[in-house]
DNA sequence: CCGCATCCTGGGAGATACTG
DNA sequence: CAGTATCTCCCAGGATGCGG
């Protein structure tokens, strides 16, 4: 189990609700490139930079279970899943366009 | 030193550039509460719940290393330190609102 | 009060092999 | 292809004591 700083905080903040859902790097960028269009397992394992296939699964779950995307099943052969950011989701791009903007904008090479 | 997914990324993108210099739970927690007025070393550790005084060093460190946060040493006694964001530190700001903003639309106690 | 030096531990993450 | 099951490794972070 992932322990969290829910866990043992007092003065329970917004910003601190919001580290817990996706102040994790391997979130962050699952979300980011889903958004971008890569919905399948392999398509994120390909562009996500060295993350395991046990870590990317991991992940995945949480954000399942937090109800940030869909996960389809296509019964096909060879196998089919697609992820899909939820309204919940979604509702968490602003904050990736903020990281986005502020990365361009100090980036130095 | 700190692994950074800078350092294997081939296609490195901003929001990538990002997470590496706040991408941690802790640095964005000093960021949110030294903007709060939290200025003090002990203040900070004390709002923030459970970090160690080493912890909260290194990523103070980090943070002044990356030229988001100033040190200041008051010569007096007992000694007194005092951390302020920099211009740099400023711009961050848009995002620790967004992820504020969503945790107060999205949390559920 | 602030914070460095040490030591030590837990669990996140990688590697590998195996299934439907 | 898209996972699971295991095992191992490593280091971020906690605990503690000292020093300016």
């Amino acid at each position: 189990m992932e322990r969290k700083l829910k866990d043992y905080n007092p003065e329970y903040c917004p910003v601190i609700y919001s580290l817990n859902k996706i102040g994790d790097r391997w979130k962050l960028l699952v979300i980011h490139y889903i958004r971008k269009g890569n919905l399948r397992f392999g398509a994120l394992q390909n562009v996500i930079p060295n993350v395991s296939r046990q870590t990317l699964t991991n992940k995945l779950r949480e954000l399942e279970a937090d109800g940030i995307i869909n996960r389809t099943v296509y019964a096909e052969v060879p196998p089919r899943v697609e992820y899909n950011l939820t309204e919940l989701g979604v509702s968490l791009l602003p904050i990736i366009n903020e990281m986005s903007k502020w990365g361009l904008k100090y980036m130095r090479p």
